[in-house]
Order: C-alpha cells, then sequence, then structure tokens
DNA sequence: ACGAACCGTAAGCTACGACTTACCAAGCCG
DNA sequence: CGGCTTGGTAAGTCGTAGCTTACGGTTCGT
C-alpha cells in the first residue's frame, strides 16, 4: 500500500518539496528551522516532510522536542539507480538505431 | 538557454509522463503509437511530451506526418548531476556531523 | 487533386494537492 | 508544577495540473 506515493521521484516533482529536501541535504534540520527559511508554514513543512519519509528520501530522529530530519541516502540512491536504468535503456535503442540505419524493421 | 530550470524532476513527477517517458527511452516512438499503450488519449500524449520536450529530457524530429521523439541525454544527464550534488553534500554534511559531534549549526 | 492519416492546439471540466488556521500531544525549564 | 516551546494532525479553501472532445494544419497515398 502506499505503493504510489513511495516513489522519490514524485515526491520531488513538487519545487517546494525539492527545496526543503536541498535544505535537509545541507544537514540535519529542525522542522521549525526549516520553515523558519521557507515561505510557509510550519505545517506545510510538516506535511511535506511527510511525504518525503514516505518516499524513503528523509528520516527523522526525535531529539528532546525538536525533530531532526535528514536525507536519507538509500533514496538518493534509488532514484539514481532508475536514472541509470533509463540512461542504459536510451543508449541502447541509440545504438540499436545506428546499427539499423539502412532500413526499418517491419 | 538557462531558461529553463532543472525541473525535469518536476517533468518526471507525474507517473503517466514517467511512464511516457519509460516508454520513449526503449527507443524512438511516435505518438499515435505511444498513445496506443497508454490509457489516455492522443492529445494527452502530445501535452506530456509537450512537457517532456520543455523540461529538455526528450527531443522531436518530424518524419513524414509522424513525429518521433526520443530521450535527450543531456537532460537525464542534468539530472544525474542534480542528484549527484545532493548525495555529495549529504555525504559531506554527514561527515561533517561525524567529526563534530556534540554541536549543531545554527 | 481529393481523401485519409497523423499531430498539435483551444476550450472546458473535474479532481487532486498544496497551503492555511485551529487544536492537541509531548518534552524542557523556570 | 505551570508555562513555554516544538511538532504532528484535522478540517477547509483555492489554485492548478491532467484529461477529454472538437477543430485546424500538414503530409502521404492513390
Amino acid at each position: 500500500m502506499a505503493t504510489y506515493r513511495t516513489d522519490g521521484l514524485g515526491a520531488l516533482g513538487d519545487p517546494t518539496r525539492r527545496a526543503i529536501f536541498e535544505l535537509v541535504a545541507t544537514g540535519p534540520k529542525a522542522v521549525g528551522e526549516l520553515a523558519r527559511e521557507l515561505p510557509i508554514s510550519r505545517p506545510a513543512v510538516s506535511q511535506h516532510l511527510k511525504v518525503l519519509k514516505d518516499a524513503g528520501l528523509v528520516v527523522d530522529e526525535a531529539v528532546g522536542t525538536r525533530r531532526l530530519y535528514r536525507v536519507d541516502p538509500n533514496g538518493v540512491a534509488a532514484l539514481r539507480a532508475y536514472l541509470d536504468l533509463v540512461w542504459d535503456r536510451a543508449l541502447a535503442a541509440f545504438a540499436a538505431a545506428v546499427e539499423n540505419t539502412p532500413e526499418e524493421p517491419s
């Protein structure tokens, strides 16, 4: 379940979420700290963080009353793997097209 | 030229668009051909292709009355570069956190 | 040259997602 | 122990992205 919402690309599709993700990537950040650097309210940041966490892109850690978020290397690795796959298929298709230049296989 | 952002991620955020992108990645495809393999109409595919093309992820080539689309390696490379940057920053932040054990940045 | 096939664009409707305010739970500090 | 701070959740509003049908332009085939 939550299968559709668990994809990193879908999560990073939103520019605000991407901004949050980039801020978190620079180091562990608390929710209020993020909200202070963004033009949106704290609950909005919380919701975005929930989506990012659900997508496996960030992890959270409770420290006192604050909650520190940091990027999850596994999530980023998954995205890289996906792009590598597409990249590979595109290159293979291109190579095949170069070989079969003369005519079209019908 | 620098006008279009790296919203390649934004473009791939939509699952339908991602499906189109993956189909195109397997080789040059025409619009009607894509529409035939998808549960949406041909105009919808056209609109998605426009977004992908605007994001620099695909390129189009007019062949007779058909229009072949294929992936743009530069677009994929840009996405990979972005992820690499985030990855690098995350690793640097983690290394810094390990070295500077008990402090936290403002 | 006429018809058919392919594609892009316009206009419009619907649905989802992003944001806000309000409220409540949990942990620190006086 | 009481107040203050921090965060997550609920309910509601509003914008916009995505899809459809309808139309016009362009090219190939006969």
